[in-house]
DNA sequence: CACGCTAACCGTACGGTGTTAGTTTTCACA
DNA sequence: TGTGAAAACTAACACCGTACGGTTAGCGTG
C-alpha cells in the first residue's frame, strides 16, 4: 500500500499507542514492529513520523512530564515542592512501566527542562540561593525517580514465604503484598515530608544570614 | 576448540569482564558476543557458566550491593542510615553505567535482600516501628537509586549555551558542567541529611507515645 | 587401566530487534 | 497541469539472545 488518501498515522497516535503498549505489556514488548502491528501498519512507516525508537520514547516521556504541576510555588517553597513532588510522583505512578523511560535522559528532553526551570525559579524566588535551589530540586527528583523505578510493589510480590525465612527482619512488615502499593505511596509521602521538614531550619538560617548582610 | 586443558572462563571472570565493559562502554554495548570477545571466547561458551544474560547482570549487581556498609546501625539509627546511604551511593557512583542494573529487580536479588534485612533490623532495634522502618529504608533507597540513575552530570553536559537561553532560571547555577559531579554528591548529602533531620521529631514522638503506653 | 559421564568449549542457526533503501501512490502547491 | 514532498509499502542488513549438537579433556568408578 502506497500513500493513503488520508494519513493513517500521526505523531500523537503513535505516541499514545506506545504508551498503551508499555502500560499493558511492559517496556520489553515495545518494539517498532509490535507498535506498528497495534496501529495496523508496517514498522518502516513509523519512520515517516519519528526519526527512531528513542524519539518515540522521548515523546512518551514528554507527555507524562507535561502533566506535572509546578504552579504552587506561588504559595511558597514548601507548597511548591509538595505539589510538584506529588504530581510528579502521581504522573509516574499512573504508568509504572513507563517510569524508566522518563528517568532516562532527563537532562536532554525539552519538557523536562521546562519543568526544571520552573521549579528552580520558584525556589529562588522564595529565598533559596541558586545553588541550594539546584540541589533541592535534584533531591526531590531523586525521590520521585527512585520511588517510581524501584517501587516496593515491584519487589517481593510472589512466593514471599520461601526466601523470607532467611531474612527474619523483613518478615515483620512485608508479608502482605496487597499493601505494597500503600507502602509505596506512604513511603514517598514520608520522605517528601521529612525532607521538607529537614530543610526548614536551613532556609531560616540562610534567610537570617541574608538579612545580617544587608 | 573443544574442552581446554584448564578452564578459560569462570563465573567471576565473566562477571568482572561484564562490569569492566559496562564501565568502559556503557550498558548498551554489553552483548553476549561482545562480552565473549573481551574474554577471547565465543558467545555460546558463556552459557556453560550462566543460564543467560540476566544472570550475568544479577551477578554484577550483587557484586556492587555487597560493598554496601550496614554495620553502623550499632551506633544508632542516624549513624546507621548515614553510613548505609553514603556507602550505597558511593558504590553506585563508582560505576554510574551499572546503576540501572542495580536498580532493576531489587526485590528478587539475594544480596539486596540481605542488605534490606540488615537495614530493617537496625532501624527496628533503635525504636522505629516495623512499618516506619520499611518506609524509611524505602525512602533512603529512593534517594540512592534516583541519584545514581539520573545524576545531574548525565544531564546537560554539552552545548549548554544553546538551549539554556530558553530556560532563564536554570542558567544561574548550571553553566559549569565541570561542577556537575560536585553538585551531584552535594545534592545527595543535602537530601540524606535533610531527610534524617526531618525524621528526628517523628522518632521522638513515637518514642514518647511508646513510653506513655507502658 | 579402561570405561563412560560430565564440563567446557565451538559452529551454526532461529527468531526477533532497530534501521535503511528503494518503490509506489497521493496530495498540495506553483 | 506538472512537480516534488509525504506517507505508506517491501526487502534487506547487521545485530541481538539463545538453543542445539558436536568435540574433546578431565575425573570418578569398576
Amino acid at each position: 500500500m502506497p500513500r493513503p488518501k488520508s494519513p493513517l498515522l500521526s505523531r500523537e497516535r503513535i505516541r499514545d499507542a506506545a504508551l498503551e503498549l508499555i502500560d499493558a505489556e511492559g517496556i520489553g514488548s515495545l518494539s517498532m514492529r509490535n507498535l506498528a502491528l497495534k496501529l495496523d501498519v508496517r514498522a518502516a512507516s513509523l519512520y515517516s513520523h519519528f526519526p527512531g525508537k528513542d524519539a518515540v520514547l522521548d515523546a512518551v516521556a514528554n507527555l507524562l512530564t507535561r502533566q506535572v504541576d509546578t504552579s504552587a510555588f506561588e504559595r511558597g517553597w514548601r507548597e511548591g515542592l509538595e505539589t510538584w513532588g506529588r504530581s510528579y510522583h502521581a504522573a509516574l505512578s499512573k504508568h509504572p512501566n513507563a517510569a524508566p523511560v522518563v528517568a532516562a535522559g532527563t537532562g536532554r528532553r525539552e519538557d523536562f527542562l521546562a519543568m526544571a526551570d520552573a521549579v528552580h525559579g520558584g525556589l529562588v524566588r522564595d529565598g533559596w540561593p541558586p545553588r541550594y535551589a539546584t540541589m533541592i530540586a535534584a533531591s526531590v527528583k531523586y525521590l520521585v525517580i527512585g520511588a517510581a523505578t524501584t517501587p516496593f510493589a515491584s519487589g517481593f510480590a510472589d512466593d514471599t514465604r520461601v526466601y523470607f525465612e532467611r531474612y527474619p527482619n523483613l518478615v515483620q512488615a512485608h508479608l502482605i503484598p496487597a499493601h505494597a502499593e500503600e507502602i509505596d505511596s506512604d513511603s514517598f509521602e514520608l520522605a517528601l515530608g521529612g525532607l521538607i521538614a529537614g530543610l526548614g531550619p536551613l532556609h531560616a538560617s540562610l534567610a537570617a544570614a541574608d538579612t545580617a548582610k544587608e
